[in-house]
DNA sequence: ATTTCTACCTAACGTTTGTTAGAATTTGTA
DNA sequence: TACAAATTCTAACAAACGTTAGGTAGAAAT
């Protein structure tokens, strides 16, 4: 009974920060009123405030959740005893996975974490620095180990993470390209290039 | 006379773009109040409106001088004789060096052209658009002539543009990465991904 | 049956927003 | 120096913003 209850107050929670994730990604952080996002929930203004305890509240919660899954995943990588060209693989896959399931708030995530309040906002790009540092690191483990092509490591880490974060911008269902396909096709190219071999 | 006079308005409302697209990036169209503005050209904000229409007429000019410059870039490279391999590392080039001395106004386009009126912003998809399949039959066409790897045409396009559209975001050149260093890495990697072969 | 708690409501607050009207001032010309 | 045009100012607008205060209906607990 406890529970239940609480999981009612949970789910209507979690409508929330889904629903704001979707409206942030159409109209931005500041593109969105709390009575925009009040009509989607079903309710009027204020009674958000029941909810969260504040319009930046929700971009924390977004932004963190999402930050917070991407690290434990490259956890997760670092662990794993994998060839290092198969970390790649499982990264682009992982990235283009959470793209596909989660786009409203990865989107939000890479969009307009700059409208964090000042603290969080240090905190955030703690995180996100913390996330590139040792995913080149790993890229630079795997060249060490002569698995992987002797670039700059730091170049690729963006190149990658830019490619990915931009999926979800333009991937739709309906452009032709199935979720696989895109996985793989996204894999071939930045780990090929596209130039003829 | 004539001329220095006109010259003289044009560098206000220069100026005013300018910073209007600096102020645009680091906190977005919507966080970003005429106001603020003002400040950062040196007048009160009602004095903008001599030189400009409206919040939505900046944004506007932003956007669409960014667009018509790729898309004048574009053109050129269809029309060149180069192979196709030179095609796209020009592209690549043109991308890198246009984020880097016109990185606040590309950045704005690449973030705000959502909050463009609904006519402009009608307008400006099908500038996005019409770009972005003219330079998908471009690499097809690489492909066709044997000059490119037979790799998805539409992934190959939005994989580039996605990574290259991403610089402005990370590249500082504090980070000890130089211009010329940064376009040579970014062409290896995304014609010859990061696989060791 | 009464009290307590949950989940919402309406009304309204002070602030900030983009923008207009109209006066004041600076600048260029004769 | 005087006139006109170009440019910026102050004052103020209605609208929209995030949020608070305080109340209400219904369910749960005692």
């Amino acid at each position: 009974m406890e529970s239940l209850l609480k999981n009612k107050k949970a789910d209507k929670l979690d409508l929330i920060l889904k629903e704001a994730a979707k409206l942030f990604k159409d109209k931005g952080f500041g593109g969105t009123s709390m009575r925009d996002l009040a009509e989607k929930v079903g309710m009027e203004a204020p009674s958000l405030y029941y909810h969260i305890g504040s319009k930046d509240e929700i971009l924390e919660k977004i932004c963190f959740d999402v930050a917070c899954t991407y690290l434990s995943h490259l956890e997760e990588l670092e662990l794993s005893n994998e060839p290092y060209l198969d970390k790649m693989k499982s990264l682009i896959r992982l990235h283009v996975r959470m793209m596909i399931s989660n786009g409203p708030e990865v989107s939000v995530t890479n969009h307009d974490w700059k409208y964090l309040s000042k603290e969080k906002l240090v905190e955030f790009k703690e995180l996100r620095r913390l996330y590139e540092n040792r995913l080149t690191t790993l890229i630079e483990a795997g060249i060490d180990a002569e698995e992987l092509a002797p670039v700059n490591a730091t170049v690729a880490v963006f190149t990658l993470l830019s490619s990915l974060r931009w999926i979800e911008y333009w991937w739709k269902p309906q452009r032709g390209i199935s979720a696989k396909e895109l996985e793989n096709s996204i894999i071939t190219i930045l780990l090929n290039g596209i130039e003829k071999n």
